[in-house]
DNA sequence: GTCTATAGGGGGATAGAC
DNA sequence: GTCTATCCCCCTATAGAC
């Protein structure tokens, strides 16, 4: 059992690993609690429904995602560093035993999540793709990205063969990821 | 009740489509039972296991892919052809009700379906590559194909982007999915 | 905040009648 | 080949004691 104050933030960190690795329908409340070594009604007190704790593990992404992105940090990188801190995140996952990123998780299990679950999804993707494009086009403008047509399409590719790509490489090892961003990497020169 | 004596094909499509559409760990039996008005045990007589009817389908399909691309009618296109035939498949997928590949959907359970699922799941994927990696080459080798690096590389970014497309479309709409497919052939072009 | 106990449902699978 | 009946497991969720 975790004894400290936090122990909402860890249900949340379990939740989202879960997530991560075996899916919403693959994961229950007897999984976390186990974890925390205490029983399962102990979890729907921090969390009373499995609806509400899968909307609150996005919830949390979406904010740590703009936080990050409203940072200096990223904020004031060139567009190919920028680039490169999101194929990153992407390859942290990858090299979390396999992970594969939220938003491809359910969006695979979509039509059997629920529904606030599903804004949450939509609402996350929206959110990446569009720092994805305004990414794009100003490494576009800034000509250290080469592309035919718009960012928006371009954004498109990049970001659903990174998530197709995590998956891929559960079935065809990590290497097969990192082809994928390395390809697209390429797919940027002239 | 489907009287006819290919019930095991309409089982296998069925569950074929369950997995596009919800899952392994989203449909069931008594699902399959419901849409053919029988009850849950005759679809046992069929397929002892849900393990081995997951085994059928992906089975069956992975023949069906290589009946096509042996068949002239594939075979023997030119490579730009191939290419538009291949995202055909996926084109027809998502106008299905939004369904999502067979890999995918898979892999994105990879961690919670049984082993002999994911060596089939492995192999499906793999044959996908390997075909769609001889054709980026041969269009490369003519002329018709422009792409940085190798085959190999540009083959899974144009797989997990489709595969990640069709999963994405779930959350964002159709147009997302058309827009990674126009996108691929564009950045084909000079 | 966590426990025990329990309700109520769904799941995969099997036995034996028809 | 399909039926009814059943087993046993896991799941989400709640009530009430501590």
């Amino acid at each position: 059992m975790v004894r400290n104050a936090n122990i909402k933030r860890v249900i949340l960190d379990l939740a989202e690993s879960f997530l991560q690795d075996v899916g919403y329908n693959g994961f229950s409340y007897a999984h976390i609690a186990a974890e925390l070594e205490v029983k399962n009604a102990a979890i729907h007190y921090h969390f009373p429904s499995k609806e509400e704790l899968g909307c609150a593990v996005i919830k949390r992404y979406r904010d740590r995602f703009q936080l990050w992105i409203n940072n200096a940090r990223v904020k004031d990188l060139a567009p190919e560093k920028k680039l490169d801190w999101f194929f990153g995140i992407y390859t942290n996952m990858r090299a979390d035993n396999g992970k594969i990123c939220l938003v491809g998780s359910l969006e695979a299990e979509f039509n059997s999540i629920p529904a606030a679950l599903q804004e949450e999804t939509k609402a996350m993707n929206r959110e990446l793709l569009v720092w994805l494009e305004a990414t794009l086009a100003e490494g576009k403008e800034a000509g250290v990205f080469h592309f035919n047509g718009d960012a928006v399409g371009k954004a498109a590719v990049i970001l659903s063969s990174v998530q197709g790509a995590l998956q891929m490489a559960r079935a065809l090892g990590p290497r097969k990821f990192t082809a994928v961003v390395e390809q697209n990497k390429q797919d940027l020169l002239v």
